[in-house]
DNA sequence: TACTTTCGATAGTTACACTATCCACTCGGG
DNA sequence: CCCGAGTGGATAGTGTAACTATCGAAAGTA
């Protein structure tokens, strides 16, 4: 197919295409000629999956383009991909308050998870509580709740990916991680919502506090 | 306190302030003269609040405004609150498409909640079904699964605000919303390494596949 | 009084994600 | 073979967001 075709089964516009080209994150198609070029199923795909991950994931394009890179490279395993995505995903910071960090690692140890305290995660895990306890705020006993909670989440992920070929798996870890995050924020929302009903007998959208 | 004072309080630079300020985020200091005003304790709270929301949370101002609008505004009970952040958190879509907003309610009703149908968080939750779906994967089980651990993370969020005066209240709802988001996807990605670990018997860092 | 700080206004900067315009070339119907 | 629409590649422009810099008059501080 040709640049307008792969415009019409996207939706994206010819020059946004073409900008995705020239920054790296969409391929090349197969040249037939001086100014001349045939797109596939593949570049459908990719197309689709950017615009997943900037529209639903609010990814920046620089983001986008190192998922994609990791997706590329063809002699990565599952776990160092979804380690890259991981890290892409999470922004991490570089460096923390040493208390903070002294504190998440008490609750990965409080949740057993002995063997995560290298990751990146765990940073952001200890910016947070910083931020909380300047705040006046303590979510400690939250993450441990909230730690359980990733368990069962952690385990469907897996589940996901697990079996399938390899060509495949990547893109889903992709899809997995980052559509699975929004989905993830917005039951959160939705349950808080049902669980403040049942709490507080709202029958409206706009039901009474305690009482 | 002085305005340089409230920069060195909050590692805020004083342009930056005087940019909150002019943009309405930061409430105007106590005027005590022409061109001069004192800030107190509420404004570095404030402050610090704001950069969480954007460093940690990665909102916008005008985002940011919003929610900072809710919480000034003095009438305000619980849920209603609740219900603007939540609101301003998930930047759900106008209009989705209706066999994924469909099945979205479908996901709702296998988990019992009915009363969350008008939430705007369904349609961002029919969005994330609507481009699984067109990258050719079906999340549905997954969400079910990541909505049952959802409603322990909801009752977590429940029980940190109950019984809590109205002030503090309303600032722990944006804290435990938004630092709660972070630290959620966080302790998710951390959760995946540690299942990952468990089931492929990782020792290292760069674990193998199934074998 | 001399020096620093502040307020408020205006303008400039940087980064990002497109979007528009050219131009030379080529495909595809007549 | 001709011609108009479409194409690839290059360059430049647009709009938004979040600061950042500078300035002048006034006020605090030594």
């Amino acid at each position: 197919m040709r640049i307008a075709e792969l415009s019409r089964a996207t939706g994206v516009p010819v020059p946004t295409i073409k900008f995705y080209l020239r920054e790296g994150v969409l391929p090349a198609g197969e040249r037939t000629g001086r100014n001349q070029a045939r797109y596939d199923d593949g570049h459908v795909r990719r197309l689709r999956l950017i615009r997943a991950m900037v529209d639903l994931g609010g990814l920046s394009l620089a983001t986008v383009g190192e998922i994609i890179a990791a997706v590329d490279s063809p002699d990565e395993d599952r776990d160092h991909l979804m380690g890259q995505v991981s890290k892409s995903l999470i922004n991490a910071p570089d460096e923390v308050d040493p208390d903070a960090q002294a504190e998440a690692e008490g609750v990965l140890a409080r949740l057993g998870w002995t063997d995560a305290c290298q990751h990146p995660s765990v940073r952001t895990l200890a910016a947070v509580i910083a931020a909380a306890r300047d705040l006046g705020h303590d979510l400690t006993p939250n993450l441990i709740e909230y730690g359980h909670a990733c368990e069962a989440v952690a385990a469907a992920d897996l589940d996901y990916v697990s079996g399938m070929d390899v060509d495949r798996m990547l893109e889903s870890v992709v899809v997995g991680t980052l559509l699975g995050d929004t989905a993830l924020l917005a039951l959160r929302r939705l349950a808080q919502t049902v669980e403040s009903h049942k709490r507080y007998g709202g029958t409206d959208d706009q039901p009474a506090g305690d009482h």
